[in-house]
RNA sequence: GAUCUCGUAGCUCAGUUGGAUAGAGCAUCUGCCUUCUAAGCAGACGGUCAGGGGUUCGAAUCCCUUCGGGAUCACCA
């Protein structure tokens, strides 16, 4: 089904070349959407016009206006405002539209697998604390795209890297071992990943305040920060692990587990989860062979320290090192691992999308760089989903200053929120506990990814934990309860979608109609902007949108009470396909609705 | 210091490749529930688009510059 922008097209270029025996280029033919204070359905714009034609802009609008009336049959009628020329389509132009969206199973949605395979990855936490507000961000995005990219037909894989090796883990298992507690998860009741964290911090206190002691002692700063006992400790820790101490590595694999045990009730809650998982200790060997080869094939070089370098200035870029004097691995010699990996097991890969905070734009503009420089010219549609912080009032997140809102605590919350409004308002009354328990964590669930993505992923955001999330407005819920309108209506109705398509071609639409069968006509433009941007806020603020139109229709024109048998069935199925194209649009957010709110 | 990025209403954010009188929500104030769920609808108030210059029929958008915030520039991850 075509655009009507598209239809409307060959129609000026005759127009003008019939009138004017001048032939427009593309570029010089702009639609935009006619604003809300003027008739009409969608704007020609002809100022661009006007360089090829010696005509006034109203004159020639007029003019192209007359013809398109005549000629074209979809435009009713047109009027001028300044260079601008506002189009009237035919309703029956927007019936058929409308016909056409009922008939598809999934209006909007491409059809599935019918493009190649993306890999998105996200998450990927460090194993030694747990997740906070911005893994939520990122976690919410990653999933996001990765649906919406689904959505538009691509094949989609997704993926993490857990990053469980280094001096970080070490950290915790270290300070774990030094308590001599013994805790376990199940001895504290603490969630794994939240005693981890714990022990995490128990290691940042104690190195603190022996570098403290070093620096009474007399010893510079640098010099107790690498004299420190926990630190040493740590890092001998790290070199027994890597030359596989039994001991060691039966403790790291513990402490891991209880982060993978906790975690996965994180994941769990925030409706998120992965194809396949890759761990940073299975991959970093792999990175290192790779740079092995590539240092025979040229493409890196050593210095005669022995570190192992690439030159990227030609490409704009810095020199950079990818394997230390020793030849141990570095965090960009295990990613180019990975990505190979990845490549080779998923050969029909044609992207790698990676869900990182934006402080790594170098990094992955390096890695990218350098996996096209081993051969992998996928690394050309590569990107990396950059994404800014999440900012409190009181400035960055700091775990050490405490200023860190908890990824589990805040989801929590925020159910306790939803669940005071709803049994203040007692709209659940009817249903079982387990029901209303749903629907609290849907309702929460929504405020908070919606809260999140709505924004431009790009951009730094801010999140102020007193004045918490909303609930109405321009909010998740907002849109869950207008999908509940939708439902609760269909229900009366005894509706069964699919089954009264019959539209009498009498049928008059009203604006409210009409404005929402553009909108959801539009649907398709929407997910495609979306998906080619990596943008989940596109679709969020079409989902917003869209809802807010129902509910001018909802609260003007009258569904169930409606006398006329042929309209009534006009405004159901438009209810209809309202809801189900705020579901299918929230579910690309990760957001579900609630049957009842 | 160099590079990148952001600066739009009191607050949080939209604003497509330059297009009409710069839009939403929150907050404040007014109306609308005996009739499809008021987590809603209708309205009011609120702007030197950080400042200055340029490009042109036209600039929040493109270019230059100043100011202010953030990020990056490791044999850290």
């Amino acid at each position: 089904m075509n655009n009507i922008n598209q239809i409307l097209f060959p129609y000026v270029v005759q127009a003008v070349s019939q009138t004017f025996s001048v032939e427009l280029t593309e570029q010089s033919i702009q639609f935009q959407d006619t604003r809300k204070e003027f008739e009409g359905d969608t704007t020609l714009v002809v100022f661009p016009i006007t360089k090829f034609v010696k005509q006034g802009p109203e004159q020639l609008a007029n003019a192209i206006g007359e013809y398109l009336v005549q000629h074209c049959p979809v435009v009713k009628q047109y009027n001028v405002v300044k260079g601008f020329l506002n189009l009237v389509i035919e309703d029956t132009y927007w019936l058929d539209a409308f016909q056409t969206m009922l008939k598809e199973e999934h209006w909007g949605r491409e059809a599935e697998n019918s493009r190649p395979r993306i890999m998105v990855e996200y998450s990927s936490p460090n194993t030694n604390k747990p997740l906070h507000l911005g893994h939520l961000r990122n976690n919410f995005l990653g999933y996001s795209v990765a649906e919406i990219l689904k959505a538009a037909g691509h094949k989609v894989t997704k993926v993490q890297i857990i990053n469980d090796r280094g001096i970080h883990i070490c950290k915790s298992m270290y300070a774990w071992q030094a308590s001599g507690k013994n805790d376990t998860p199940e001895s504290t009741g603490l969630k794994g990943d939240k005693l981890v964290g714990q022990y995490y911090v128990a290691f940042d206190q104690q190195y603190k305040a022996e570098i403290a002691d070093l620096i009474q002692g007399g010893m510079s700063k640098e010099d107790a920060e690498n004299n420190a006992p926990s630190m040493l400790a740590a890092q001998d820790m790290l070199r027994k692990w890597e030359n596989g101490d039994e001991a060691v590595t039966s403790l790291w694999k513990m402490m891991n587990q209880w982060v993978y045990t906790g975690f996965e009730v994180t994941y769990r809650n925030m409706g998120v989860d992965f194809d396949k998982l890759y761990f940073e200790s299975e991959t970093y060997l792999k990175g290192k062979e790779e740079v092995e080869k590539g240092l025979s094939k040229g493409v890196f070089f050593k210095k005669d320290d022995g570190s192992t370098w690439i030159d990227l200035t030609n490409e704009g870029l810095d020199e950079k090192a990818v394997l230390r004097k020793d030849g141990t691995a570095m965090y960009i010699t295990q990613d180019i691992g990975t990505a190979i990996l990845r490549f080779e097991d998923f050969p029909d890969t044609a992207a790698q999308i990676y869900t990182v905070g934006n402080e790594q734009e170098y990094h992955f503009k390096v890695l990218f760089k350098i996996l096209a420089k081993l051969g992998w010219s996928q690394s050309d549609a590569c990107h990396h989903l950059s994404y800014g912080m999440v900012e409190l009032p009181e400035g960055k997140m700091k775990s050490r200053e405490g200023t860190v809102v908890d990824a589990d605590d805040l989801m929590e919350s925020m159910k306790d929120e939803s669940r005071l409004m709803a049994e203040e308002q007692g709209k659940l009354d009817g249903l079982t506990t387990e029901e209303k328990d749903l629907t609290y964590h849907k309702i929460g669930m929504a405020a908070l990814k919606y809260f999140l993505m709505r924004v431009d992923p790009k951009k730094n955001m801010m999140f102020n934990p007193q004045e918490s999330i909303d609930f109405n407005g321009n909010t998740g819920p907002f849109i869950q309860y207008g999908y509940v309108r939708t439902q609760a209506i269909l229900r009366k109705a005894n509706w069964i979608t699919g089954v009264d398509l019959v539209i009498n071609g009498e049928v008059e639409m009203v604006g409210e109609e009409r404005n929402l069968i553009k909108l959801l006509f539009a649907y398709p433009q929407f997910l495609s902007e979306s998906a080619k941007k990596y943008d989940p806020s596109v679709m969020a603020a079409f989902a917003y949108e869209l809802t807010k139109t129902f509910n001018v229709f909802y609260q003007h024109c009258n569904i169930l009470r409606e006398e006329n048998v042929d309209i009534k069935t006009f405004r159901l199925n438009l209810t209809s396909l309202t809801g189900q194209c705020i579901q299918s649009s929230m579910s690309l957010l990760g957001i579900q609705m609630p049957e009842k709110m």
